[in-house]
DNA sequence: CGAGAATAGTTTTTT
DNA sequence: ACTATTCTCG
């Protein structure tokens, strides 16, 4: 701090006033409300930066949270520069790590055992799938999945089971009451948390333990929230818990890019905030430092279509740039091949205008990144996919996590059931299900009951009353023998590194000849596992005892966009929830359908139709120069493949800032091909009529003079496949009354281009 | 008990 | 298409 008025001038420096007020409002609450590319996390650091070195405060006392890892890594990393190795001592993480580390930490208090695993999904769904087999739930009826959302929901709100009120009183509602109540047990049972109790009990050892709050509040002297948008009731609640102290809470968000309320994030932390904090100040940053003109403009003219919202007013001093594209394909393999082929024009050349690095494909759905990598390997594209599927979800990788569980907390039944007979050790679903009723009868975990076994120990306290031991000698031996195993690795912990004892693992658990056993895919499966352990030796630092706690729990919660390396040399395939908080100069948007962007699961529901606009938005407004917006007439589904129809944020992107359609591939030039936006739109009002005009009976029946021009009939509906003797197949996207004829949009295979047709002229044939 | 075959269901998005 | 679960047989 040598001259702090110079230090101040420094970072101020090149900040428009709305975000050097930010940076200076260091007093009291503050609620920056922050457009895509408006230089948010620019301003974040930037206050950081002048907390400390103009300020003066503690870089200790400053705590700051955020959605991912990733965008933490990146708040530090921009922290340095101006704190240099002071950075390391400012708190930025995300929620969910904050309250682990909270929780290791104090927990104890509220009965929370230092050495908790964390359950993800898959852990949940097991512990579900249990938890209805032992309350006689039938999962037919009572989708597990509901039931564990319905829970997560509540738990976001910060209710436990006792605290759910019977609202609507259905039967659902009760089964999810009692769910919960046995879920809990279990969890507790395992010494388990899922992602939801790291919140709550967090909140909880706040509310309950004041000692343990006041540590916390008295060293946050200042505490920021980014994406608040996206934050649920609970996490807000422990924001402010923190913040208690000094009200030196500041959140940063952009309600039109709330896009995870299905992940139970409340909008209304918004409005809670301005109420909670009245003399909170507000401060808007509006002007765009990303995107050219026209992009905005279509960013703005999509979002201004959601009702739900505050107007706010971007604006950007960059220029027009060059139009947004559309490009339309038969399918989605030729929409990824238009998707390759332009990047390679972008990319390549004597001097091309972008690297891959700078490119994006962005799509709603995973599953999509699957046409994409075919389309790139086919063509030699370099591409790397974020997240996808997942590396720590995959078979071998989570097997492995669960015997280091197991070594770190014995008492985690998920992990037990997933490998007590992995490899196969004789130990079957019988003996398992007998082991499960012993240690529910005893209240105790799976495993201490088979230790309670193993010691031959007074077996009356393990089994019920009249029953003598239940396990012929065979099984009880297999136990034994998995039990002792267990044993003899966590006595392993003591005298080797992790390293050493992941190697012990597939040693002597005899995991890896088990893998190799399985032909085919265990060399690939055995090199996922060496992947693994080289992420393990990250975490050789750490001391003996704390590697293997640290090493599961960044397993736990480190998300697969947090591993996204900035690759210049591959272009970057990834969701639109993903791509959050992103930017590339050349972004990709893939899939503009009706049934995937807006999803099929959201049509019904105009809150969740808007969540799917604010997506799009998000999508849109990633792009700094170029925007390319693709969609097929084909969309693979579960194998079949079925007609789409463009998404109706296609039409509310105004025609003027679109260049005229890409077609796949015009080679032909007879018939000039439809321009997408007025064709689109009348195809989509009109795909309902002409299917109640030429459907209402059966499909194949061909009427009876095909060459009658006039006839009142239209011969072909949207979806249908058609064959032209010149054309070959395609499939019809529009069919429309057209001077006493009909006139047939047809989208043809094989990069013929879209066509229009008169039914009385051309020659078309359906086919099957 | 284990392994392979048959069958049913399905998640959109992720800390 | 893909997987997860159930069925069947050795």
């Amino acid at each position: 701090m040598v001259n702090s008025s110079q230090a101040a001038r420094q970072i101020l420096e090149g900040l428009n006033e709305n975000q050097r007020e930010a940076v200076e409002t260091i007093d009291g609450p503050l609620l920056i409300l922050a457009g895509p590319g408006s230089g948010k996390t620019r301003v974040i650091t930037q206050r950081i930066a002048y907390l400390v070195r103009v300020v003066g405060v503690s870089p200790y006392r400053i705590g700051a949270v955020t959605f991912t890892n990733k965008a933490a890594r990146e708040m530090r990393a921009r922290l340095t520069p101006s704190l240099g190795p002071a950075a390391e001592h400012v708190t930025a993480k995300t929620f969910h790590t904050f309250c682990a580390q909270v929780l290791r930490q104090e927990g104890e208090s509220i009965g929370v055992k230092r050495d908790f695993v964390i359950y993800d999904d898959s852990d949940q769904m097991s512990l579900m799938k249990r938890v209805m087999k032992e309350l006689e739930l039938d999962p037919k009826r009572f989708a597990p999945r509901a039931i564990l959302s319905a829970i997560s929901s509540a738990k976001s709100q910060l209710l436990g089971f006792e605290g759910l009120s019977y609202k609507s009183g259905s039967y659902f509602e009760e089964i999810v009451v009692r769910a919960y109540e046995h879920y809990e047990g279990l969890l507790q049972k395992s010494s388990a948390l899922d992602f939801d109790d790291l919140l709550l009990k967090t909140y909880q050892l706040f509310d309950r333990v004041p000692e343990s709050a006041k540590k916390y509040q008295e060293r946050y002297v200042h505490f920021m929230v980014d994406e608040f948008q996206d934050t649920n009731v609970a996490q807000y609640a422990i924001a402010k818990q923190v913040a208690y102290a000094y009200s030196n809470i500041c959140v940063v968000g952009d309600p039109d890019q709330s896009i995870y309320t299905w992940r139970n994030a409340d909008i209304r932390n918004i409005l809670s905030f301005q109420d909670d904090y009245p003399q909170a100040k507000v401060i808007a940053l509006e002007e765009n430092y990303r995107s050219t003109q026209t992009i905005l403009d279509a960013a703005k003219s999509l979002i201004a279509a959601n009702t739900q919202r505050v107007d706010k007013d971007l604006w950007t001093q960059n220029g027009e740039g060059v139009p947004i594209v559309v490009s339309e394909g038969y399918n989605e393999g030729e929409e990824a091949q238009f998707v390759v082929k332009e990047i390679q024009s972008l990319t390549r050349g004597r001097n091309p205008s972008y690297k891959l690095g700078d490119v994006a494909v962005m799509y709603r759905v995973n599953a999509q990144s699957r046409a994409l990598e075919e389309s790139c390997l086919r063509y030699g594209m370099p591409y790397q996919v974020v997240g996808g599927l997942k590396f720590y979800q995959r078979q071998e990788v989570k097997d492995v996590t669960a015997y280091l569980r197991l070594i770190a907390n014995s008492d985690d039944d998920v992990s037990l059931e997933r490998v007590i007979n992995t490899p196969t050790r004789g130990i079957g679903q019988r003996t398992v299900d007998e082991l499960t009723r012993l240690a529910r009868n005893a209240d105790m975990s799976m495993f201490s009951a088979i230790s309670s076994l193993a010691q031959g120990a007074p077996q009356e306290s393990v089994t019920d009353n009249n029953m003598r031991n239940p396990f012929p000698a065979r099984s009880l031996r297999a136990l034994t023998d998995f039990h002792d195993l267990i044993r003899s690795l966590q006595a392993e912990r003591e005298k080797s590194d992790l390293l050493e004892i992941i190697d012990s693992i597939l040693e002597r658990t005899g995991y890896q000849s088990y893998l190799m056993d399985q032909s085919d895919r265990g060399e690939e499966r055995l090199e996922n596992i060496q992947e693994f352990k080289a992420s393990a030796r990250d975490f050789l630092m750490f001391g003996r005892d704390e590697a293997l706690t640290a090493f599961l729990e960044s397993v736990s919660l480190v998300a697969d966009v947090d591993s996204m390396e900035d690759r210049a040399d591959a272009i970057t395939l990834i969701t639109l929830h993903q791509a959050k908080g992103l930017e590339f100069p050349v972004v990709f948007m893939v899939g503009m359908e009706e049934g995937l962007l807006p999803h099929v699961r959201s049509l019904d529901d105009p809150a969740q139709l808007e969540e799917e606009r604010r997506l799009c938005y998000v999508g849109v407004t990633r792009a700094r120069e170029r925007l390319y917006l693709c969609r097929s007439f084909r969309r693979g589904f579960r194998g079949g493949s079925e007609p789409s129809v463009p998404s109706r944020f296609l039409l509310d992107i105004p025609a003027k800032l679109i260049t005229a359609p890409v077609q796949n591939q015009p080679k032909s030039k007879t018939i000039k091909s439809a321009a997408w936006t007025p064709g689109a739109r009348r195809a989509r009002n009109f795909s309902g009529n002409s299917e109640n005009a030429s459907s209402n009976g059966d499909r194949s029946e061909r009427p009876a003079r095909p060459d009658a021009a006039t006839t009142a009939m239209p011969h072909f509906s949207t979806g249908d496949k058609v064959k032209h003797k010149t054309f070959g197949e395609g499939i019809v996207v529009e069919c429309k009354p057209s001077h006493e004829d009909f006139e047939v949009t047809v989208a043809f295979k094989d990069g013929a281009g879209v066509k229009r047709l008169m039914q009385g002229f051309a020659k078309l044939e359906k086919v099957e």
